[in-house]
DNA sequence: CGGCTTTGACCCGCGC
DNA sequence: GCGCGGGTCAAAGCCG
């Protein structure tokens, strides 16, 4: 049921403008890795930690959970706990909180929240990274088997690697995309957008050079890019990214197998951030 | 019984 | 300094 999706808008912006922006006004440049906080001082990192939001196509996620709630949080393979929903201003949807459940003391969370200009799509906003392997929680049905396990990271140390250089050179908004177009298609099972935002955040999301980077940061977050471990490597050629996402059942037990390779991530890029935090 | 969701209250950062 | 808005906490209830 993987729905293929096209098009990866990563963008990265301001935790604040991640919500009031929505998905389409420009983030603010200022990526600056603000310390961001494990689990043990969760305020400190309210409103200074980056995050990456990712625009899912709500009927994704209704595929999975076929709730039709306005906030049904895509079911990635990690276990999430919703911990607060808050209406927020200016839009008329509430935005959902969710928490790695899948470990005590990972400082990964999520946010959930339809997106205003596009009801359509669900913005899903990610803080933090997973600090521990792959959950074999309920939530990893049939997908954990294309996702390999991210490797234990400690937000901070791995933020602290994303230089502001790094970052100050990247484009506000980078996008990647099989075709300019923007989105006239109708949402056909196999014909879905969805746009990747990289925000920064407290985890290594380093959106520079290499678009694995997030990219492989996301095959720990999103269901639908559980086949990116495969196709990461022709990422660099965007032109791939289409046919990638169009992958459908047969594929799926194709990736089955490579739940042996849990290494994959590596492949594109996976920091190697070192939990110098012990 | 354990885990998750819901929901109101509280806390904190930011702008004015 | 104050108010607003967002983010988190925690108790209560629900569900498997």
């Amino acid at each position: 049921m993987e729905v293929g999706f096209h098009r990866f808008t990563i963008r990265q912006e301001d935790s604040q403008n991640s919500s009031e922006n929505s998905d389409e006004l420009p983030p603010s440049p200022t990526v600056h890795c603000t310390k961001a906080t494990s689990t043990s001082s969760p305020k400190r990192s309210r409103r200074g930690a980056k995050k990456r939001v990712v625009h899912v196509p709500i009927k994704e996620i209704e595929g999975y959970r076929l709730k039709g709630e306005t906030n049904a949080p895509p079911s990635d393979s990690w276990a999430w706990r919703k911990y607060g929903q808050k209406p927020i201003k200016g839009s008329p949807y509430p935005r959902g909180y969710y928490r790695c459940s899948s470990s005590k003391g990972c400082p990964a969370r999520k946010q959930v929240e339809r997106s205003r200009t596009d009801p359509t799509m669900v913005m899903v906003t990610y803080s933090c990274e997973h600090n521990h392997p792959w959950p074999a929680s309920r939530n990893n049905h049939h997908h954990h088997r294309n996702t390999p396990p991210s490797p234990p990271i400690t937000t901070e140390e791995s933020d602290s690697n994303i230089t502001d250089e790094q970052l100050e050179e990247e484009p506000p908004i980078q996008t990647i995309q099989s075709d300019p177009e923007p989105e006239p298609e109708p949402e056909s099972k196999h014909h879905q957008k969805f746009t990747t935002l990289e925000v920064g955040s407290c985890g290594p999301f380093v959106t520079t050079t290499d678009q694995y980077e997030w990219f492989s940061d996301f095959d720990s977050t999103s269901p639908t890019m559980l086949e990116s471990p495969l196709m990461a490597r022709d990422m660099t050629q965007d032109n791939d990214i289409a046919t990638i996402f169009s992958i459908g059942e047969d594929e799926e037990s194709f990736f089955a197998d490579l739940d042996e390779l849990p290494e994959c991530t590596t492949v594109f890029g996976r920091r190697q951030i070192e939990s110098i935090e012990q």
